[in-house]
RNA sequence: GGGAGCGUGGCGCAGUCGGUUAGCGCACCAGGUUGUGGUCCUGGGGGUCGCGGGUUCGAAUCCCGUCGCUCCUCCCA
């Protein structure tokens, strides 16, 4: 082996695809229902895109971005998720002032700088929707009812929703400071992390798994108790809104998501078949990231959803599995003019829409119906210099052995294969 | 960032108290059988035993280092 895969990034190789098709399409078909528009955006970014928008003391920004210098010494950054860059095109397109509520839906590759494992690639892919403009309490019942829909077409059970509030901006400033105060006093008892987290972010605490901390974070307050008047009535609206379309969620007061934009709704999808990368995906509001980037004030949420994990769960034999593959007929060539009437048939019989393949290494002949097996041929035509002066051969059904006689022209055998089908 | 396990043909593995030419299964190629498949039989190609150093008459095997993979923790998609 020469070279090798850089560590974290994987192929996705023929055997698999028909796994990624399968859950690619569910998401377009489900933006589709949904009337999400599909956006594609650029792989790679300005740092300060996702410094600015993420927050400079999140980890993914802190230590997960792949930054390097461009050849003009401009800081670009592999992008780490979508929804900055969804927001950048929003205010570049002028959408802001000139059509501000858009529904839009994205797949593609993100780049994390993290150890690899099960369910986390440093190149791993992801499905997300972004809806702007509104602050409907009914669209984020919306986007969350995607979420779970997408997953009822892939038929993939097993799942939770967690769902939180952190509240606006102010809210989240004095939920800080309560958490401060309430930790501060045990902060002696608790670990090194949270030590650091009380100064840097003390909502941080609330996701630490040490056993020590636990009695503790046990007794902290939730954040969905601390909002301000607007935004319990938002919370409370979603949550009438998730029971109305009935939607099932638990909410988990400790939920607070690693990215900063985040305000109000939070959630995540959870997988119980997914070990220990088991947020199959996550999202929630961000009604102020518009402004950061300099638009005018523009509500926003939407979530992200990683098809690895997707597939994982697909391939574990829940849910839906992706049609066997094959083609529609294998033409086995002797000599010459058998050949020579395969790969003419071939081209023509590709042009109207069949699979069709053929041998293309010379080999005997016993060697080719072997092939035709491999590749799963539903059809058999043996092409020697018989077939090519009389122009009639027998077509064979593969699985049922049984042959037909055939004139060798591309109508008859699209219309027998039309008629077996 | 912390922890555990594992690196031997393409894949899955055996061999590891140091001892001839490093094996097996699957896959691949050819032949048995130049005109009808999935079976079977025979033969064949393919390995610097992750890499580097050390110990030794001798290292896949022991020691040190290093790289990589996998999983857990963490974080998240």
């Amino acid at each position: 082996m020469t070279y090798e895969r850089i560590r974290g990034m994987y192929d996705i190789l023929p055997v698999d695809i028909g796994w990624w098709r399968l859950a690619e399409a569910a998401m377009i078909e489900t933006a589709r229902c949904f009337n999400y528009r599909e956006i594609r955006f650029p792989i790679v970014e300005y740092t300060e895109l996702f410094a600015r928008g993420m927050g400079e003391a999140t980890d993914v920004v802190g230590k997960e971005m792949y930054t390097f210098p461009d050849r003009k010494e401009r800081s670009l950054t592999l992008r780490p998720e979508g929804t900055a860059s969804v927001v950048r095109a929003y205010l570049n397109e002028g959408w802001a002032t000139q059509a501000p509520f858009q529904k839009l839906f994205y797949i593609g590759p993100m780049f994390r700088y993290e150890k690899p494992q099960k369910g986390r690639c440093r190149q791993f892919h992801q499905f997300g929707i972004e809806a702007l403009g509104s602050l409907d309490p009914s669209l984020d019942a919306e986007v969350i009812s995607f979420a779970w829909s997408m997953m009822d077409r892939l038929g993939i059970g097993g799942l939770w929703l967690r769902l939180n509030s952190i509240g606006c901006a102010q809210d989240r400033e004095t939920y800080r400071d309560i958490l401060t105060s309430h930790f501060s006093p045990f902060v002696d008892q608790m670990c090194s992390d949270c030590h650091r987290r009380l100064d840097e972010n003390p909502l941080r605490i609330l996701d630490c798994k040490e056993p020590q901390c636990q009695p503790f974070i046990e007794e902290a307050p939730g954040s969905a108790d601390h909002l301000c008047a607007d935004c319990a009535d938002h919370f409370g609206k979603v949550r009438d809104w998730l029971d109305r379309l009935g939607l099932e969620y638990r909410i988990d007061p400790r939920l607070v998501r690693g990215i900063d934009y985040y305000t109000r709704t939070v959630f995540e999808l959870m997988s119980e078949d997914l070990g220990s990368q088991d947020t199959l995906l996550g999202g929630g509001r961000y009604d102020g990231l518009v402004e950061t980037f300099g638009g005018p004030p523009t509500p926003g949420l939407g979530f992200a959803g990683g098809f690895e994990r997707l597939v994982i769960v697909l391939q574990e034999g829940q849910g839906a599995e992706p049609p066997t593959e094959g083609i529609d007929l294998f033409l086995a060539s002797l000599g010459t003019e058998g050949r020579e009437l395969a790969v003419t048939l071939a081209k023509h019989l590709r042009e109207a829409g069949l699979s069709v393949d053929i041998d293309h290494r010379d080999r005997a002949l016993r060697k080719q119906l072997t092939l035709a097996n491999q590749l799963s041929s539903r059809h058999l035509l043996v092409l020697g210099n018989d077939e090519a002066a009389s122009r009639r051969g027998r077509i064979k059904q593969m699985e049922r052995g049984e042959e037909t006689g055939i004139a060798l022209t591309p109508d008859a055998i699209v219309e027998h294969l039309t008629k077996e089908a």
